[in-house]
RNA sequence: GGUCCAUUGGCGCAGUUGGCUAGCGCGCUUGCAUGACACGCAAGAGGUCACUGGUUCGAGCCCAGUAUGGACCA
């Protein structure tokens, strides 16, 4: 026999993430492991990352999401699959821009508006380029294997030309327009949001009481308010027709305080009725102020009312006369200028000094505020542009693309019959499909435009004409413009709007040259987004991209989108629209699997503004990729979110301690800003926390404490014992045999074989239906259970003088390492050219192809590997026996090393002799006999049979086990009454099934045979 | 206010058409420096499955309601 190739010194005694990391990460470079070739045969399978903002960097949640993509991305490519997963990133308008301003005012104390929008623009770019750079080496630190090639950005040359496209061609179909309407305005960040990016707040605030004077004189009307200050911008008073005092009212006019104005007392349903079955009802008065250009329902209100809309602020939220409102009094002039919190407090006070405040009740109630700058939006009158996304092209189309059986009804009827991509998308796990319907079916239309310099500006330019003018322009009748006019009666002009295609800058330098102006806005970033699964693959024109040739065709749709559920509504529903729309109803993936959420120890949401988002690399750094992948893919349940605790590492020691936390003024729980070294209480360190909201800095007296946590310990410690576990077994492989037959396996060998073959099929299962959790659980039992725990120890007196068994050994090692690939790929890379330096072989029915990495090999295929059933079900059983052995051993004291005597019945000594190798070096035996009359021994109960154990002291000095025994007749007792009371129930034996009935009867035989032995051993 | 989700040993979680004598990891207890691994090995303790009713021969699972926590939408 030769010497094998591995000594106890070939590998290092302990898995050390941190020296293979980086050597790995370049190999799978140069080997350009996630390269797509569209012409590559094998099933297309695809996935689109969802690209992260460029604001900041990745937290640990995109570590979850982005580390489910490649499990799936590694185990399709594994399986031979064409696979690419398209990698990129989000400009993300608004959150980017903020972050930039925020920082040039630190910096260098200067505001968006001292720079040139181009000048703006190019410092927002260098952000965007660091922070790119950033995450893109964040996803490369975590393993991700995207095809690196194709990295976008959603305002690259390729993407923004499908963004151009995609506008022009809503705008000409009529999808697109512009409207005077109530935006949910930021009067911070100065830009409307979309109505999902608005969070509802509770409030505890205040309803006031006002008293309106009736311009006759005759008396006045107390009006309800939570918003004192927008009463300058009143245009009438709204009564319920149902109400008694509605009648004597009618036709009566409001002399509105402090302005002056005359407005109308209208009768509309809306308003709550005092004593209504209303929660409102406690604090209404039945009056109603109407302020149509500062409140949602008011505006409604004004619809039906025809009434004017008078915007008194401007666009910072001030009171001003500057916007629409032209009726302001001298009176009225004093609230000009002031923000609207100190307009409420003086409008009260005047309302005071006039002898017309009737008080304030205390009341909670929800108040929208801005998901950026986090200040009430203001419903704000502006001019804005619109995406119908209500029209049946849209909004239906995303309906019909759901599952029939995911489907609550069924979805509205198209005219032209059915198409492609209908009833295509699936949800997993199933419930999120009920949000995605619920938000299509209570849809209203998209606001689209945004009022930032960062973003895809919208490619429409307008210009006035007076009556006198002839309405005209350049190029006009041009395939590549599509035109839309409005009369503006305020300002007697007509408004010409030409939306042109992109390309054509000729086009647009004529139309500027003739006066036209382009639209300053920029589009709403999810508009981008939207297009994202085929802006990527070179649409609308793929001959431009040279790259994107077939990528198109044969990733649209692509397979599976992975994201977390509060972008269902955000992103999910508008790739549905757009790529239906634009592609002739393919979807844009065929399905969404949305992930659990990664929340700190205190369920909270992790965030930016609380400083609790984790890095994934510092949880690499201290636990290493694969244990991070593992722990996230063991987290992904599919029921729960994910609770994570999250614990400091001490600068100065390097120590892990828990922090302590305050509580922020928001009510969450953070880590308070300065916390103190456990081993000395005199230094400190400064928090994330503390950073963020300025009050510490990272410096030498307080240096920032990175973050860490136990919960990834499980994912080390399995890292860990993989490699100890083929480390170990390679250490035993000197010349495995060539060729294995079904043979010459041992029971033992089909045993494993039978373990690698299920758990196999399990992980398929469960990767299949997206079940991560059990693919982990599958491969934690084959390995550290199955594997460690029996295998090796079992093989262990016979395996370095069996050739056979080597080539077992190994063939098992190979195959846990291709399974373990797609959650754990860099250990598995890291063993690799160790397995694949032993000379090749193969066992009858097994199939495994070498290849130069991990990576890049072949998912196992089993499926003609044959074991015999009654083989591997022996060693089941003798696996029991050892147990039960073991149990006793331990219940007696026995000592670990000691050898004992068996005695079995003569049926069990066939199963003995079978497995006499592994019995004895596992139960610690010296001797195997039949037992008769005269033996002697510790008696243990297995399947209804009695084994004696003897020799197990060295000084007989029998313990006494009444009290065990006692306690144990005690159990199968209460069991046996258990069973017993089950079959003495006619309704029970006739209604269950047979085989139910028969388990429970031989459950009753077995305890009842064990309790009857157990007696019997008291008894002495 | 509406919708959805969660509630299972000290902690974190599984339990997918009701058949369970309720599993797993961490932690805990006892023993072990045994030649792969102490990030380990062996043995063990610990649960009336939030609560109240109901359906069923049988409920952690189905139904109704309550409580607590969370998410999303108004």
């Amino acid at each position: 026999m030769t010497e094998t190739g591995f000594s106890i010194d070939t590998i290092p005694k302990s898995y050390a993430p941190n020296e293979v990391e980086a050597g790995i990460i370049a190999k799978w470079n140069d080997a350009s492991i996630g390269q797509c070739d569209a012409n590559a045969s094998g099933k297309p399978f695809s996935i689109l990352i969802p690209p992260p903002n460029v604001t900041a960097p990745l937290h640990l949640g995109h570590a979850l999401n982005n580390t489910l993509q490649d499990v799936l991305i590694r185990w399709h490519r594994m399986r031979g699959d064409s696979t690419l997963w398209m990698p990129g990133t989000d400009h993300a308008g608004i959150a980017t821009q903020t972050v930039v301003e925020k920082r040039l005012l630190q910096q260098e104390d200067k505001k968006r508006t001292d720079f040139t929008r181009k000048e703006f623009v190019s410092r927002v770019q260098s952000w965007k380029d660091e922070y790119e750079t950033t995450i893109l080496g964040q996803l490369k630190a975590i393993g991700a294997s995207c095809d690196w090639e194709r990295t976008r950005f959603t305002m690259d040359e390729m993407c923004a030309s499908a963004v151009r496209e995609a506008f022009f061609q809503l705008y000409k179909d009529d999808l697109v327009y512009r409207g005077k309407r109530l935006v949910n305005w930021d009067p911070i960040t100065l830009t409307a949001l979309a109505d999902d990016e608005v969070e509802m707040k509770e409030v505890e605030g205040n309803m006031y009481y006002l008293r309106y004077p009736l311009d006759d004189g005759s008396g006045f009307v107390t009006v309800a308010t939570t918003r004192p200050e927008t009463m300058l911008g009143d245009t009438a008073v709204a009564v319920n027709p149902n109400d008694p005092r509605a009648e004597a009212l009618r036709g009566k006019s409001i002399r509105l305080p402090i302005v002056g104005r005359i407005i109308p007392i209208v009768e509309d349903d809306y308003v709550v009725m005092q004593g209504a079955d209303d929660p409102k009802a406690e604090f209404a008065t039945g009056f109603l102020k109407v302020t149509p250009a500062h409140d949602q329902n008011d505006w409604d209100i004004g619809l039906r009312h025809e009434l004017a809309a008078i915007n008194i602020m401007a666009s910072d939220a001030s009171i001003s006369d500057a916007y629409g409102w032209d009726d302001a009094s001298d009176e009225a002039k004093q609230f000009v200028g002031m923000s609207r919190e100190d307009a409420r407090a003086a409008v009260i006070a005047w309302f005071e000094a006039n002898d017309l405040y009737e008080g304030a009740k205390e009341y909670a109630h929800s108040v929208g505020h801005s998901y950026r700058s986090h200040v009430p939006i203001e419903p704000y009158l502006s001019d804005q542009w619109y995406v119908r996304v209500t029209d049946d092209r849209l909004c239906n189309e995303a309906l019909r693309a759901m599952a029939d059986e995911q489907y609550n009804g069924t979805p509205p009827k198209r005219e032209s019959g059915e198409r492609t991509g209908d009833g295509g998308l699936q949800f997993y796990p199933e419930r999120y499909a009920h949000s995605y319907q619920a938000w299509h079916e209570n849809l209203r239309d998209w606001c689209i435009s945004r009022q930032l310099w960062w973003g895809h500006q919208i490619p429409v330019w307008s210009k006035s004409f007076t009556e006198k003018e002839t309405i005209a322009w350049p190029h006009e009748g041009s395939d590549a413009i599509a035109a839309s006019q409005e009369f503006d009666e305020g300002e007697d002009v007509t408004n010409v709007y030409l939306c042109v295609s992109g390309g054509n800058e000729e086009i647009e330098r004529a139309i500027e040259e003739v006066g036209f102006v382009r639209d300053e806005d920029v589009l709403d970033t999810w508009f981008s987004s939207a297009l994202w699964p085929i802006s990527t693959m070179g649409w609308p024109n793929p001959s431009v991209f040279p790259e994107t040739d077939g990528i198109l065709e044969k990733f649209n749709p692509s397979s599976v989108l992975c994201t977390g559920r509060d972008i269902i509504t955000l992103w999910v529903s508008r790739m549905v629209m757009f790529n239906r729309y634009f592609r002739g109803g393919t979807l844009p993936f065929t399905d969404v699997y949305i992930n659990p959420m990664i929340q700190d120890g205190f369920g909270q949401r992790m965030s930016k503004s609380l400083g609790n988002g984790v890095d994934p690399r510092d949880i690499i750094a201290t636990h290493g990729a694969d244990a991070m992948r593992y722990t996230m893919v063991q987290l992904a349940t599919g029921t729960q979110d994910v609770r994570l605790a999250v614990d400091l590492i001490c600068p100065y020691s390097g120590k892990v301690f828990t922090p302590t936390y305050v509580k922020s003024k928001t009510g969450h729980e953070v880590m308070a800003p300065l916390q103190s070294s456990p081993q000395d209480e005199t230094k400190k360190m400064c928090t994330l926390y503390g950073m963020l909201i300025g009050e510490v800095e990272n410096c030498e007296e307080t240096p920032l404490a990175v973050n860490a946590s136990s919960r990834f310990d499980v994912g080390r410690n399995f890292a860990n014992k993989y490699w100890n576990a083929i480390r170990f077994a390679l250490m035993n492989i000197s010349n495995p045999a060539a060729l294995v037959r079904k043979e010459d396996l041992l029971p033992v060998d089909q045993w494993m074989l039978s373990r690698v073959v299920s758990a196999t099929n399990k992980i398929h299962d469960a990767l299949s239906e997206f079940q991560f959790n059990n693919a982990v659980e599958a491969l934690y039992d084959v390995l550290w259970r199955d594997f460690c725990d029996w295998y090796l120890e079992a093989v262990k007196p016979t395996v370095k003088d069996s050739p056979s068994q080597q080539r077992v050994l190994l063939t098992v090692v190979d195959v846990i390492s291709r399974l373990l690939h797609p959650v754990c790929p860099f250990v598995t890379e890291a063993i690799w050219p160790h397995i694949h330096a032993l000379p090749e072989g193969s066992i009858a029915g097994v199939c495994l192809q070498t290849t130069p990495l991990a990576s890049t090999s072949s998912w196992p295929e089993l499926s003609t590997l044959k074991v015999d059933g009654d083989t591997v079900a022996s060693f089941e059983q003798v696996r029991e026996l050892i147990n039960a052995i073991r149990g006793a051993r331990a219940s007696q004291n026995v000592k670990p090393k000691r050898k004992i005597d068996l005695y079995v019945s003569s049926s069990l000594y066939a199963l003995a002799s079978e497995h006499s190798v592994v019995l004895h070096s596992l139960a610690g035996l010296e001797s195997c006999k039949v037992q008769d009359e005269a033996s002697e021994g510790f008696a243990v109960l297995i399947d209804g049979e009695t084994i004696l154990l003897a020799n197990m002291f060295d000084v007989v000095e029998q313990e006494d086990n009444t009290s065990r025994l006692a306690e144990e007749i005690t159990a199968l007792e209460k069991k046996v009454a258990g069973f017993k009371g089950r079959l003495a129930n006619d309704s029970y034996v006739s209604n269950a099934p047979d085989h139910v009935v028969q388990e429970t009867r031989d459950m009753l035989a077995q305890c009842e045979e064990e309790l009857r032995l157990a007696k019997e051993v008291i008894a002495g």
